[in-house]
DNA sequence: AATGGCGATGGAAGCGCTTACAGTGGCGGC
DNA sequence: GCCGCCACTGTAAGCGCTTCCATCGCCATT
């Protein structure tokens, strides 16, 4: 053991102005940046409030103004780089808007309503991200009582909503595979109405529909690696693996593992089928062959989340839904040349580069 | 624009207390679980509230008990899937107890102490993890107000601190390179003292020096991809590639930037260069050759650091630091046979499997 | 020299909740 | 039939801060 000693609670208001020789009223001033106070004044309530080191408590300001100065977001159990780039993006913007952040985890299944409704009261608006565990319900009453807005998320009319592009970008991508003279394409991917991957499907059927072609297949499973092995097996042990030419997967892990599982099988991708993703993680950059997905300025997610978050607080209207457009990135696994995995040139788009690091 | 209608503000206690015609106390007795509260009453409580909607303001209750029953956590800003682990470590373990967490992005640049003060006045105790841009100054004077813990950061003798094993697991490693008859192995990352990357260091050197081995190479840079393309051009540049037989890096960026780019110049790995990373990325597994790296349980270290920081609060000690073990993850890029990456055969160790999903 | 106006300051009333402390009434024991 | 105890409940005093309103000099006007 280092150490016994527990920090002291630390100064008041109080204990500042009476060092300062003043009212509670002129450091409160002092502190908010509006008040007139004289120069001298509020030299001397800093000095005092230095030597004390006083640290203005937050609930006590939160009581007096009725406003807590923060900002909830919930979110799934979930550490991937998809959660962690929008939760960079909202902090950000959030913290420039001088706003906290409290985070709140709540998994997919578990409707954890009373975790939800413990961060309602700490804070004046919150975010619901994408598959977080709170279901429809929870988010319609959260929203009737403070601002809400969701990302990636079945609409609700109280809450301002915004997402990615899908639904045109996917049916670009499946064009794309079209124009490599692909005929027969299947999708892998839950398509529940409202979710991402469901209007990504439905853009695959558009681009089919176009083209007058029917879809040749469609594997409904969750857009994990563990379902993207588990199709590839099939595939393999069905022999539909050689009856189609190409597969539109839901998201980058499916597909990674689809192409890692067909390759050791002899499959060759993209020459017996190509392969795309979605979401343009890390791995797609240095995956043999390089996978062709989709980057969504996810951080831009965060980052307008937070504002609306801001405005609506200030006593903004719900508006109507925003989309945040998403870029095709095309590499080697949809039949396109091979490029090698440099930074530089690893950005063909104009899509923000993603950050990932450590 | 879809809706006028902005939430009204939403009831008090006082409120609750009126409809179900009893006393304030009483209201605040029923949803504090342990006051007596007669049966018939608490019903009656209950029912107001929800009727009302009724959500306590967490201000009113942390200026009155004079506890904010809500932890700070200080994080650089970045998205990867290192500090995302840790979050969702944090975030777990203080929900359990019944905690909030308020999230700080500070880089590691900028000293934006304001932020952190800030914090400090809406917290009960703050968690700093490794890279934050807070400098030990900072965190040393957080400490001095309220509990505080560091999570893989040089340590202050006023605050808790956690670290992932890296000297000893460093050591193993390279130990492992000598036993596939490696010798002439170099080292890539900034080796500052109390950082991860420093200990690691200090393990590949006592792996050398108990071999009698020299040091082959140092190269020090930051620990970012960009880094790692750098650091792969200059060893062909220069030639030096031809004079090792190994690299071991500071973490499985570098490793993974400088094994793409080497294997665009035409050199085997691990053939005629060996290359270990650190952090088992979920690239890691995918690339080709696979990565041999370190897998350390960082949820386990968000897990601990929530703990210790509740307990600090509740006025134990400051205790000595605590370090988690890691385990080393052999693949192809060391030397070893490889093994397809399939999510059931890539979790060759005892550390529990990293989540990594969207 | 009296009058306004105004910048600077203090007084004091809350904000919504917790928690001593002080009843209040019913009931068993004597 | 009175007393004391106990289970409940109410009263009220804060918690630390903001902010309206009043006060007080002091200087520029008239």
């Amino acid at each position: 053991m280092t150490s016994n000693i527990n920090p002291a609670p630390s100064a008041t208001i109080y204990e500042v102005a009476a060092r300062a020789g003043v009212s509670i009223a002129t450091v409160s001033r002092t502190f908010a940046d509006n008040g007139s106070v004289a120069p001298r004044t509020r030299e001397a309530v800093l000095t005092a409030a230095q030597e004390l080191r006083y640290v203005p408590a937050a609930a006590a300001r939160a009581l007096a103004v009725r406003r807590s100065k923060a900002l909830g977001v919930v979110l799934p159990h979930i550490a991937g780089p998809y959660y962690a780039e929008l939760l960079v993006g909202f902090e950000l913007a959030a913290s420039q808007l001088g706003l906290s952040v409290v985070l709140t985890l709540v998994a997919p299944n578990d409707r954890r309503a009373a975790t939800v409704h413990e961060l309602l009261g700490r804070v004046d608006g919150i975010a619901f991200m994408a598959r977080s565990g709170a279901d429809d319900d929870t988010v319609r009453r959260v929203a009737a009582a403070r601002p809400t807005v969701t990302v990636a998320r079945r609409r609700i009319p109280e809450a301002d909503a915004f997402f990615a592009e899908n639904r045109e970008t996917a049916r670009r991508l499946t064009e794309h595979l079209l124009a490599h003279g692909r005929r027969r394409i299947g999708f892998v991917g839950l398509a529940e109405g409202g979710s991402d991957i469901g209007r990504r499907h439905r853009g695959y059927l558009d681009a089919l529909e176009g083209a007058g072609l029917d879809p040749a297949l469609h594997l409904s499973v969750d857009p994990v690696e563990d379902a993207g092995f588990a199709v590839a097996e099939q595939l393999l042990a069905d022999g539909a693996v050689h009856e189609l030419d190409a597969l539109v997967c839901g998201n980058d892990e499916l597909a990674i593992a689809i192409i890692a599982r067909l390759a050791a099988a002899g499959v060759r991708v993209p020459e017996d089928l190509a392969v795309t993703g979605w979401d343009d993680t890390r791995t797609a950059r240095y995956l043999a062959p390089s996978l062709s997905t989709v980057r969504q300025d996810v951080s831009a997610l965060g980052r307008l989340a937070a504002h609306r978050l801001a405005a609506r607080i200030d006593g903004d209207p719900v508006q109507d839904p925003v989309t945040v457009d998403s870029a095709l990135v095309l590499r080697a696994s949809c039949g396109c040349p091979p490029v090698p995995p440099r930074p530089s040139s690893s950005v063909p788009s104009s899509a923000p580069s993603p950050k990932e690091s450590r």
